[in-house]
DNA sequence: TAATATATTTAGATATGTCTAATTATTTAA
DNA sequence: TTAAATAATTAGACATATCTAAATATATTA
């Protein structure tokens, strides 16, 4: 499996495909655009360049999958993001809703050593900040088994396993109420319509909406373990 | 005095041209090309540009100079540079001849809010490994008299200052023999041709080509100061 | 001072990633 | 099953920074 030079918009969008293909088994061609903040067009023609090279599966009008060299590829990626955000959080102590933004820019320009160095310092991890698996440098990656928590039925008792990264408004208002990666909670009820939630957290009442806990992925087994 | 957005071209150009400014009143176009490794053609180019946002005065078949604006956006640059080489090499462990071109990539893509931290982390300090000053948030920058080794007279003893960061190999070679910023170092006698240089450093005898002698910048006093 | 060498600029080309507007496919709804 | 809505692609344009080759200006040398 030959190397590819990859330039920072090759990179971007291998990390929007990889993301997107977490939660569907194509990546269209909307949904790269949307996390990418570009136009359809340009998804579009990056497609083609990527599918040229071999690093996706572009099928017109369903989208793209990753090939093996291009999960790869978007794994090295991935692993200088999440490694990155955790870093900056440990290390320099910036608020867990900044370090996507900062991870983003840094994220291209980490040489292997700079990468392996960030690794050992903080023990090779593999768990960012907000609860992703970090890959390894071999590529392998943690699978765990998720469920979003708007999909959670009341009187579970269920543990955080991940949140989205990418909305810091949003990792804020978690912040606040202590919700990290580990927090064990109860849902006490489900409004039907809304999908209003209502848990319990350390004896303290926490209600959240459908969007919130969409972007709030916990333990898929019934009970409860504690983790991290 | 506004604040223009930079892209990395700008941003590699001004910092070249800011360090060709350290040791001539003019950067020439050739000068800055054979720094950023690009064609005269696409320096004259850029130093347009440049002029064009008032960042640089430019005149042609002269070269350029900064202006207010310009030395402001260059030594944030520099200041980007510097800390992040520190940092690399303190806080990381990298080695002092990997860190040039480490920082010439992150320079780029660090945040204010990041690089405050970094500067905190390090204690606000003010020269980076290689003894170069590293300018303060609000532009201040030490200005040392520097002299080259390779000026030094028979019998002086004086202290290494700075040395040039861009070549590792003369970097390294530097390191093997234990010659840092703050080495106190008597020359012992000058090659009247060739220029090769005979120094004493802890009662050890080194030689140096005038080439190297040349990258190295130390006291201009007659006498020592115990420095760093 | 004229001839030559060197440095700089100009002109024109290329690669890249993005855009908008128009066209074509696909999906959904009537 | 046809019509309408949505999604994706194509065509064509633009900004950017780079290049090479040719032209021009400046500096150096005879």
């Amino acid at each position: 499996m030959e190397r590819i030079t990859l330039n920072q918009a090759m990179e971007n969008h291998l990390r929007a495909i990889h993301e997107a293909l977490e939660t569907n088994e194509w990546a269209t061609t909307s949904e790269c655009a949307r996390r990418l903040g570009i136009s359809s067009a340009s998804v579009t023609a990056m497609s083609k360049k990527l599918s040229r090279l071999k690093l996706v599966k572009y099928v017109p009008y369903h989208g793209v999958q990753l090939t093996k060299l291009g999960e790869k590829s978007a794994l090295e990626i991935v692993r200088h993001h999440r490694l990155l955000e955790l870093y900056l959080s440990e290390a320099l102590g910036i608020p867990w809703d900044r370090v996507h933004d900062e991870a983003e820019k840094l994220e291209h320009v980490l040489s292997e050593e700079l990468e392996e160095r960030i690794s050992k310092s903080l023990g090779d991890p593999t768990q960012d900040p907000h609860g992703a698996p970090i890959p390894a440098r071999d590529g392998t990656i943690d699978h765990v088994e998720y469920r979003a928590l708007s999909s959670v039925e009341p009187g579970e008792t269920v543990t955080l396993l991940r949140v989205d990264d990418r909305v810091p408004e949003f990792l804020r208002y978690l912040g606040s109420m202590n919700l990290y990666p580990g927090t064990v909670m109860k849902v006490i009820t489900v409004e039907p319509l809304g999908g209003l939630l209502a848990l319990r957290v350390c004896d303290k009442e926490i209600v959240l909406g459908s969007q919130a806990a969409g972007m709030i992925r916990v333990t898929a087994a019934a009970k409860a373990e504690q983790r991290q």
